[in-house]
DNA sequence: CGGATGTTTGAAAATAGTCAACCGAGGTGG
DNA sequence: CCACCTCGGTTGACTATTTTCAAACATCCG
């Protein structure tokens, strides 16, 4: 188990790090390591669990379902991303997390996330942050969903998950491992299958990105922020985790 | 100006009351309150904004737009909720919020929000119940539009709105004061404004609900679920506000 | 009596979904 | 070793949904 004095996710630029009285009871807090397999779930919608996890390592998406079987992808989770605190403040869980890649979860459970309240003003700050921020997110993909068209819509997601990634230090000369597939894809974005994948031809053809061998390239990004009616998030300097 | 000790939002059954050293704290907070005509806009995408703002009268909806002018409206907000607390944690505004009806504000100075996380461990817990709240409406929406069909996306909207409606006390002998406009729930619902409207009145003559001279009554809730394929928000008890 | 809004409708055009098939890369078991 | 799966990706033809365009209509208001 990483020590969290070793965090790696402190070592990432774009995120906050710890006073030592913080990490101190962050630490205490923390009370294991997770990991699940890809493809398992890490959270059941409407299913109770006393845990708030942060994605040490690994790919995850958030997804709701209606009863005959669609779903829609609400959002990717990447390394520090937390998960869980949705349904540790609505008593329930209103979204299922399902794991993409093996992913392995630093485990903190709920019942302290009072205390966490109590003692530590910047640290409470910081879950509202990341709540907030959320949030944010899911508006950029319901504004998406329901008013870019195919291209546009392609486009912005995977610029969006790219550039996440390149903040968390995930690329290898401009390469992404990218566990996605196009079923993913169409989930998250609305579309059938098969129109998703048409879409993504077409822009392929632009030379835009390349995607193949589950490795993702954005050739050429500002073409894509173009197509996509979007510019990239803010480089907001230093995000907090927990 | 209405003192906190007699808001009418404490009245409500639906929203858990101070206790008294919170109220003192609030109380000390507010600064005033603030009008906005219907149409105006309380709050713009990226324009800084020094304040947060509970809705004490009328309606609002938050959007998002594209260049274009298109726009995707996020969510509506009503008596008790809570705008502007995005801006405060992103550091910009990160969707616009207009008044659909002449509205009414709380002010709440956001440079006093940090204070509050170190004074009263209850409040700030609950404003990240309240963020996490509208996290979860999003993902609602964004499961709405993602994967419902047009009836189905419709119907929801009715539902959702109607029900939150009433939660507050706004049904007089179940008739509602509806200040939408089909336009409004095409730019919800990601439709054109004609296909709003050609599903609204196949809808209607199911008999589910009456919707005329701006004031709308579901008659059939149990039907307009099924066709939704939802199940209405769980009857969350009591419900924090600012 | 105009304007300005908001709603309603029909018809044509564009977009997206469904069905059905095929390809290629792993993996497994006989 | 190869037959046979499964999974993810790809494609064409056809169908359905949704948008766009255009025109009315009704109400409110100055």
């Amino acid at each position: 188990m990483t020590p969290c004095a070793r965090c790696p996710i402190r070592r990432l630029a774009s995120f906050r790090d710890f006073t030592t009285e913080e990490l101190a009871f962050i630490k205490s807090w923390k009370t294991g390591e997770r990991t699940v397999r890809a493809g398992e779930c890490i959270l059941r919608e409407n299913e109770p669990d006393d845990n708030l996890y942060t994605i040490l390592s690994g790919w995850a998406f958030k997804f709701k379902s209606l009863e005959d079987g669609r779903r829609q992808i609400l959002n990717y989770a990447l390394v520090g991303d937390l998960i869980g605190l949705q349904g540790s403040l609505a008593g329930t869980t209103t979204h299922s997390v399902e794991a993409l890649t093996d992913v392995v979860l630093c485990v903190l459970p709920r019942a302290r996330l009072m205390e966490l309240f109590g003692l530590f003003a910047g640290l409470s700050f910081d879950v509202t942050w990341l709540a907030a921020r959320e949030e944010w997110m899911l508006g950029e993909y319901l504004l998406s969903v329901g008013q870019r068209g195919a291209r546009e819509r392609v486009a912005f997601i995977l610029l969006d998950l790219y550039g996440r990634a390149r903040k968390r230090n995930m690329l290898r000369d401009g390469r992404l491992a990218f566990p996605v597939t196009q079923s993913h894809l169409s989930d998250t974005l609305g579309f059938s299958l098969v129109h998703t994948n048409k879409t993504l031809q077409r822009l392929r053809q632009s030379g835009a990105f390349k995607w193949s061998d589950g490795f993702l390239q954005l050739l050429d990004e500002e073409q894509l922020r173009d197509v996509a009616n979007w510019s990239s998030w803010p480089s907001a300097l230093e995000r907090p985790f927990l």
